[in-house]
DNA sequence: ACTTACCGTAAGTAATAACTTACGATGAGT
DNA sequence: ACTCATCGTAAGTTATTACTTACGGTAAGT
């Protein structure tokens, strides 16, 4: 999917990837997400909108506040990306620890 | 687990998830995997030890070459923080959509 | 109408990172 | 011994990016 280049980028910044772990409780104000933070409010607005554009979370306007999500696409593509190699790799590895054991007779 | 971290930071960048994917085939020498990339060896060599460290490729010598093999370790430590969204994520946007359901009555 | 709370964006800065060329080291073949 | 092939690392450059402060805009409350 188109999101998976987006989505891998926004999820390797650390402080990024503790902005969208604070929505895994649920939706949240910018103001919560930034409470606590060692970051200024601004910065994790431009995290969110970089999150917004990889598909990772959505946001909806409630009254002077922003309320964002998780979007499950973003998730998704990334996990589609994933398994593309889950089974390869493990029965590779599975292969490579068996040939390894031949050696050692 | 330690790997999350350098995992996603690794598979941000696109040159090196492509270097990655070069490996979902099997195992490869440096020279093989370079062939044909936009980019040098001596970069594609950078990006493989950002890999190795990541704990998402592994390598061996073979005579003068070193082939380059995926580790399930660090797929392995994506999937698990992937799945720690993943039941949350789905069952909040079900809740969400029914909600957007109730308003369409 | 005025103030306050909440938020996104613009501009500028400092740190990071992806890339290049140059070089050195090791193993295989003659 | 010599040459060639294969690869990792060092040094330097350029582009990207994560952050700050400053500002403007909208909604709610008095």
């Amino acid at each position: 999917m188109a999101y998976t280049n987006a989505a891998f980028a926004a999820l390797a910044d650390p402080t990024r990837r503790t902005v969208f772990e604070r929505l895994a409780s649920g939706p949240l104000p910018v103001g919560e997400i930034a409470r606590g933070l060692p970051v200024s409010r601004p910065a994790v607005s431009q995290h969110l909108k970089a999150l917004k554009g990889a598909g990772l979370v959505t946001d909806r306007a409630e009254g002077t506040r922003r309320v964002y999500a998780i979007d499950p696409r973003g998730l998704g593509a990334m996990r589609a990306w994933l398994d593309q190699f889950w089974d390869g790799a493990l029965s590779a590895f599975r292969a490579e620890v068996e040939q390894e054991h031949k050696h050692d007779d």
